[in-house]
DNA sequence: GTGAAAGCGCTAACAT
DNA sequence: ATGTTAGCGCTTTCAC
């Protein structure tokens, strides 16, 4: 038995041919009579032959893999991400290396930079904010998708939720149920997303001729304490809002950790929940298309390593309102 | 400019030196006068190279990757996982290559053939359940480490959480709550983590000098509908249970929203879960302890990829009882 | 301290 | 249909 593993030339002197017959064999290129065909593929399961990739990438630069590079894939929304990127991928017969930068510029700009020096064919990004300038230098010829987010300083493919519109449908269904005082509880201001809902936010209220009111806005990180705080200041002012719209998920959670039992106010969530029909008696909530968002982005990748030339393109996936709770059956 | 990207001797013509000495420099070998590094990192700047990873691989067949392979990705255990052992392998210098199975005993035969193809070091397999024998052929010579669930048919390092332990101490906390009758809802049993916390479950149950009653035990895939029934045939039943153990989350997020208004039963659940504080006022769970069981793991892989040559181990790692809700308070 | 030669395992181009 | 030669970009070995 061999301690090295077999290379093609062990196989080619096991069946008694030319090492280049074997290569022929195992990329499926034809031109082998088949008595020859199966003296190779005999051996080949008898010596357990399997190609090296190292040396297959060196000859022809293409390496069949992607790069999924994302602050943290234990985070919900981009695991899910990955799961769809990775399903594309599968399906294209290419595998996924996904790398984590915990929100730090510099691993995203190191975990780009070992990425490329490992020749993958592109690179699926969620960007942690800021400038990803970087990426003209270091990402050269390596096609780079944006998802969930995007990045300043350089144009290119994108796919996002549709953020804005879908927090303003979520703050109109309040609205329509006949508040005037609604609270926007979010994450700090820097983040791409929570910019956008708020945007949306801001721009349904306009839209209903109600004015914004500062005092009304929590836009940090959602920690529980904090966020108690928030909401007795809020019980106990002279006009206290009626309801409120959460803009993403772990504000949500700790929102409805922290409300205890203050029951009055309606709740419109940003991105759907486990549970969301059975706390608080079901929770309407504007949820993304998380599956279609990183199945488009991972096709749209695809195009581009096809060949695809074309100037970039952003895509925006929209969201769904699902009522529920009082607010299912409340005036629309 | 270049259009393909430039290789070492680029850089060596562009300083002037030896490609020898550019090698020299990249690996940090020493032995390079200090004027000739300078001019060389110069150079390297200037043409922006980036060693290819591949020809390395292939000179070095060392890839500083490793394969994590599992069935679902966007399933909360899972990527909690896989951001586990990603860290520990950032900070060893590695980085994570992620397959997913689907639960396809063939699909994961083929990610692991794969991965062995693209030479990662080590693998970290999240096993889909079924026979694992063909490892032994195909990952000969790259270390493998089990995480969550076993295999059958190979020996080989495993990281457990200790799903009996664990299932038996929330069935006693039921028992010491007072509770005789109590359910048991789970997954298939041909689920490594079921069949192990359906083990706890009667153990403890024999502890206590109850007899199991195959009528209070629900192990199939967990889904609303059937769910729903099977808690109505057991309110009807002419000696209901007052107590439910929940083997897995996804049988808890089910069983919380089939369970409608049915508010006797007191509830145990494995695992904790985001609101796990806010529903039914508070579920008492057995949490395991998934970022520790992530990065033993791979830290065991890592001591593996150091030569570590003795034989196979199984860590199991505690889970802990976290009581909440009138559990909390009731007599223990 | 520096450089030239050889070769990792494979595929592309060119024989035969 | 089959085999031979060259070389991908790098590290290893061995000269100087």
């Amino acid at each position: 038995m061999l301690e090295r593993r077999p290379t093609i030339r062990d196989v080619a002197a096991h069946a008694g041919v030319g090492f280049k017959s074997v290569s022929r064999v195992i990329n499926d290129e034809g031109h082998v009579s088949d008595a020859l065909r199966i003296r190779i593929e005999t051996s080949i399961a008898a010596l357990d032959y399997r190609p090296n990739a190292a040396a297959r990438v060196l000859r022809k630069s293409v390496t069949r893999s992607i790069g999924f590079v994302c602050p943290e894939i234990a985070e919900p929304v981009q695991s899910r991400l990955a799961q769809a990127v990775e399903t594309v991928a599968a399906d294209e017969g290419s595998t996924l290396t996904i790398t984590l930068t915990h929100s730090d510029a510099s691993r995203e700009r190191a975990a780009i930079e070992s990425l490329v020096s490992r020749q993958v064919d592109g690179i699926v990004l969620v960007p942690a904010g800021g400038s990803i300038r970087y990426l003209t230098r270091i990402a050269r010829g390596v096609p780079v998708l944006l998802l969930d987010r995007l990045g300043s300083g350089l144009p290119a493919d994108a796919v996002l939720s549709d953020n804005t519109g879908g927090a303003a449908t979520g703050t109109a269904r309040l609205v329509a149920a006949g508040h005037r005082r609604i609270a926007f509880v979010g994450d700090s201001d820097e983040l791409f997303t929570q910019q956008e809902r708020y945007d949306g936010y801001c721009a349904a209220l306009v839209d209903a001729g109600i004015a914004l009111d500062q005092r009304l806005v929590y836009r940090a990180i959602p920690d529980v304490r904090r966020l108690r705080q928030q909401l007795e200041f809020w019980r106990r002012s002279p006009n206290p809002p009626t309801a409120l719209f959460s803009a993403n998920s772990v504000a949500t959670m700790t929102l409805l950790e922290a409300i205890g039992d203050w029951h009055q106010p309606d709740l419109v969530a940003f991105d759907d929940f486990p549970l969301a029909d059975v706390v608080r008696g079901g929770v309407t909530v504007v949820a993304q298309d998380v599956d279609t968002m990183g199945r488009v982005g991972a096709q749209t990748l695809f195009r581009r390593l096809a060949g695809d030339g074309g100037s970039p393109i952003t895509t925006r996936v929209s969201t769904a309102l699902i009522e529920r709770g009082a607010l299912a059956r409340s005036a629309s």
